[in-house]
DNA sequence: CACGAGACCTGTTCGC
DNA sequence: TGCGAACAGGTCTCGT
């Protein structure tokens, strides 16, 4: 799935245009097209289609790994999870393969939801920060703080890696960048959480922002056909990088399976914790 | 509470 | 060439 960088990187393209379309805020959604059900997870597509035609598009945000487009009496949170896409393209254009919702806008436009593996979800709510009130804090957020991620691991018994993925602990990390930011840090995956002196907690802190930022600045990655545009994939130190030599020591990068995730990680640079 | 397995899905790549 | 297995950016639910 698109992580945070994906997510940020496709909702800076909706708020602004770009990636080949037009900025949606301003538009009004005029009809509705649900090709697979499955897609709208809250309401019934009936009353989804009913609810959403006629608001006008105030906003578009992010939060964690969610796109939140604001309309003008409700909102659409709208989950990409593995295969999930969002492109805006003017009404007309060809339907393409894996189309699941077309959002008909003003103007000729069109907001098309694609997801070849039917995982991702939108849903429309009257209130979507209660709706998104279970995740954890925003890892690029001034008031994410070196501080707050330490005393977050002290109260956990679970491993790094999984805690790192479950985003009621943090926001927007995925399998790439919790793989990236690990070695970065040089903590090795299934290191207890709460056993991270205070130097590896600031190293953590430190290389999670700065592989997002990196990942936002390359404007993500696309490792397959979903994506495109990216090019942060060709700067992965880790990840999907099995049998390669680690940047900094040369030794092979090891790939094992964690909480059923692949794994990438230097045996050397992130040496199995003490005690 | 923490963890593993299975489910939900389709497409691509790898190994024989 | 063909075919099945393994694998893929995520998350939920259930059983131990």
């Amino acid at each position: 799935m698109p992580e945070l960088p994906e997510v940020e990187t496709i909702v800076r393209a909706l708020r602004e245009g770009g990636r080949g379309g037009e900025a949606l805020p301003g538009h009004r959604i005029e009809a509705v097209d649900v090709s697979w059900a499955r897609s709208v997870a809250e309401p019934s597509v009936e009353g989804f289609t009913r609810q959403v035609v006629g608001q006008r598009i105030e906003a578009v945000t992010r939060r964690g790994k969610f796109v939140v487009l604001h309309l003008d009496r409700q909102a659409l949170l709208i989950h990409l999870r593995m295969s999930g896409d969002l492109r805006v393209e003017s009404t007309g254009e060809q339907t393409q393969p894996h189309d699941r919702i077309r959002f008909f806008l003003s103007g000729g436009l069109s907001l098309v939801f694609n997801d070849p593996r039917k995982f991702g979800r939108v849903w429309l709510v009257d209130d979507w920060q209660n709706t998104l009130a279970g995740l954890g804090p925003e890892p690029l957020d001034e008031a994410f703080t070196v501080g707050e991620l330490a005393q977050r691991l002290r109260v956990t018994r679970r491993m790094i890696k999984p805690l790192l993925l479950d985003q009621t602990f943090l926001a927007g990390l995925g399998n790439i960048y919790t793989d990236e930011a690990l070695h970065l840090a040089r903590i090795h995956p299934l290191a207890p959480a709460w056993k991270l002196s205070t130097e590896q907690v600031a190293r953590l802190w430190g290389a999670i922002r700065s592989v997002l930022m990196e990942g936002i600045r390359r404007n993500g990655a696309s490792i397959d056909w979903v994506y495109r545009g990216g090019e942060f994939q060709h700067h992965f130190l880790v990840y999907q990088r099995a049998g390669m030599p680690c940047q900094g020591c040369g030794s092979p990068i090891q790939r094992i399976v964690v909480g059923q995730r692949g794994t990438y990680f230097c045996p050397v640079c992130q040496p199995p914790w003490e005690g």
